[in-house]
Formats: structure tokens, sequence, C-alpha cells
DNA sequence: CTGATTTGTCTACGTTTGTAGTGTATCTGC
DNA sequence: GCAGATACACTACAAACGTAGACAAATCAG
């Protein structure tokens, strides 16, 4: 028996890094060359742990959901209704560097995912799996009463989902203009209007 | 004297070939050869009329900002305050098959602008136009007690560009949640509300 | 018709890409 | 300590890229 190496570790590894060099140079940084040498291997590899970019890519791609997933579950915890809405929606704005530089990798996967379709289904998965969470707990606020606004359900979410997205952008491309602290008031002012009537 | 050509009109025809093949594919389509191609050239005849594949990319670029600048321009036309505001908002939003892929050129070109800084540098002058504009009409609205809102301009006109790059994102990624429907739905709500206290 | 000049084609070159193949060093179980 | 399997380095290769240069074709002035 030779050498005995955890995969998966080494696959979280290499995603990571991979991660790291979208995140500095967008996907035109991430060469399977470059990857392998600043996760201080050489040429070829990567191939052990990855049959071919493509997976990787897929798997870097998943890490972005599963983080936002990740992220999200934990800020909600055990909170429900307007609370948990109202946490979810703060968490997954890019109100740090971590996040604004996530935004980068969101942004590059969302280019990818037009012309690639197993991305671009498994982000439409993820994004049924976010709105359908948003749903519920809005239904579950209404019901406790804590939002009164008559603007539809699939309004809001749709609105929070655009705020978002937005959000993410403007913060790589203008952040001068649309700085955190505006950005933080849009949620506040957001949340002060669905309560009412 | 040998053949005369209209080398802008020439410009102006590799431009459009460049700006249909990212619409269709992203940048990755759009390499000199297929260009050149689409355009009806052979490989390096491209070169006359653009030095680098760069400035033709460049060029490109300054076509999706200008034609922005100008659909918002004839919308706006003579009117003043609220109501063009309310035209430039509309006007900007993806809600026609033409303006959706306009958005896939526009993503292609928020992520060359992270890697490139004269396109950066272009893009925040857009940005900073586009902007200054809203708060120009804004303050004549409020000027004519149009818009009675006490959320502050700044604010106002962060969250409709937000809307409006997010609106770009997921016609794209998303348009069977985030529909055309919904989205003009937002900017309803939002001018209903701003007329208000 | 002639000739100068621009236009466009074609070929080629140097890079960079992803990936396959080969060999050597390394480590574990016995 | 030995044998066998694994891990990694290294080289190589085909493909695709942007671009440069040489050549042929086309066109208008005279």
């Amino acid at each position: 028996m030779p050498k005995v190496i955890d995969h998966d570790e080494r696959r979280e590894h290499i995603v990571d890094v991979t991660w790291g060099l979208i995140m500095g140079g967008g996907l035109e940084a991430a060469t399977m060359r470059e990857i392998a040498t600043a996760a201080g291997f050489a040429n070829g590899a990567l191939k052990r742990y990855f049959p071919s970019k493509d997976v990787l890519v897929e798997a870097t791609f998943e890490r972005a959901l599963s983080m936002m997933h990740k992220h999200i579950s934990a800020a909600v915890a055990d909170q429900s209704g307007l609370e948990a809405l109202r946490v979810m929606c703060y968490g997954a704005m890019p109100l740090d560097t971590k996040r604004i530089t996530a935004g980068r990798v969101l942004l590059a996967f969302w280019e990818m995912s037009l012309s690639n379709k197993r991305l671009h289904d498994r982000y439409v998965e993820h994004l049924k799996a976010w709105r359908g969470l948003m749903h519920e707990h809005i239904k579950r606020a209404r019901a406790a009463d804590e939002i009164k606004t008559a603007i539809p359900d699939e309004q809001l979410v749709d609105e929070i989902v655009l705020i978002n997205a937005g959000a993410n952008i403007m913060s790589l491309v203008g952040p001068k203009f649309s700085t955190r602290k505006l950005q933080k008031q849009h949620l506040d002012t957001f949340f002060a209007r669905i309560v009412q009537p």
C-alpha cells in the first residue's frame, strides 16, 4: 500500500484554490496550470482528483451555492417568520469583503451558466430553493401578522432577489456609488415598508 | 485609386457582428476568426479596421453604453421630472427580447471590466452620468411636489440601479421566476410609493 | 488601357490552453 | 527490508488563439 491521502480533503483544497483564482481574476485566470501551481502541484497532478476541468469548475460552482446555503441556514438558525427573512436578506447581501469577493465568483458563474446547461439547471434549482424558503418565511410572517403589506408574496421575493443580485454586481463595478450603507438602507426601508399595510 | 470603402460603416458592421456573437455565446464565442467569418471576411481582414481585438472589444463596449444612452434620451425626450424618471426606468429594464439579450452583453462587460482598467473607468463614467441624470429629474420632481417620500434621493437612485442590474441578470439566468410582469410591478410599486409621504 | 493603391485571402508563427502518457520517487503492509 | 501500489513531476501533443506578413484581386484616376 502506498502513501495514504484523503482524496476528499485534497479536492476541497483544490476547489479552495480555484475559488481564490476566480476571485482574483475571473474564470480567465483559472487555468489548470495556474490552479495546479497555486495548489502546490505540477502541471498534470490535478487529474487524479478531478478528471477534467469541467468537473473541477462544477465543483467550485457547487461550493459557491452550498456556501451561500450554509451561510443562510446558520444565520436563520431556529428563527422563523419575519426575523428569519430579515436575517436571510442581510446575510446574502455583499456587506463585507468576503461576500463582495464571493460576488466575483457568482458573476463568473452567471456568465458560465448561460452556455452550460448543467450549470444552468443547477443554478435554477438553487434559485428555486432560495425563493421557496423566502416564501415559507413570508407565509409564516403573514400568519403571525408580522407582514401587513398588500404586495403579493411573489413580488416581495422577487424584489429581494433583484436587490441582492444588483447589489452583488454594483459592489464590484461601482462600489463608490452603491455603498454598503446604501445597500443596508434598502433592506431597512424594505422591511419598514412591508410591516405596514 | 482602389475600391472606395466607408471605413466607419465597416467598423459599425463589425461591431454589430461582434455584438451578436457575444449575445449568443458570451465573450468566449467572440474570437477574431469567428467575428471575421460572421462578418463575411477571412481570417486577418479585420486588421484594416481594428488594429487589435482589444480595440474592437472596446468599441463594442462603447456601443452597449451609447445604445443605452440613446434609448434613454429618446424615451425621455422633452419630458422632465417624475415622468422623465419613470420613462427612464422602464426604458432601461429588460422588458423585451432585444433588451434581454442586450443584458447578455452587459453581463460580459461587467466581468471584463473587472480585469480591464480602461473599460472599468469607462463604465464608472457611464454609471455616474446615468445616476446624475436621475438625480436631476428627482430634484425637479421634488420641486414640483411630484415626489413626496422622505427617502433620500441617493437611496432612490441606488434602488433603481440595483433593481435594474438585478433584473438584467435574472432575465437571463432565471426568467421563469423573475418574469417581465413582476419586473414591471416593481417599478409600478416603486413609483406609487415615492409619490406618497 | 494602364498603373498605382487599397482590399481581402491565405499561410504561418509563437503562445497558451486542456489533457494524455511516461517514468520516478515515495510510502505502506507484510 | 522488500515488494507493490500510489502520487506526483515532467514531457509531449493537438487544438485554438491573436496577430503579422506575403501575395493576389479589385478598383478608380489618368
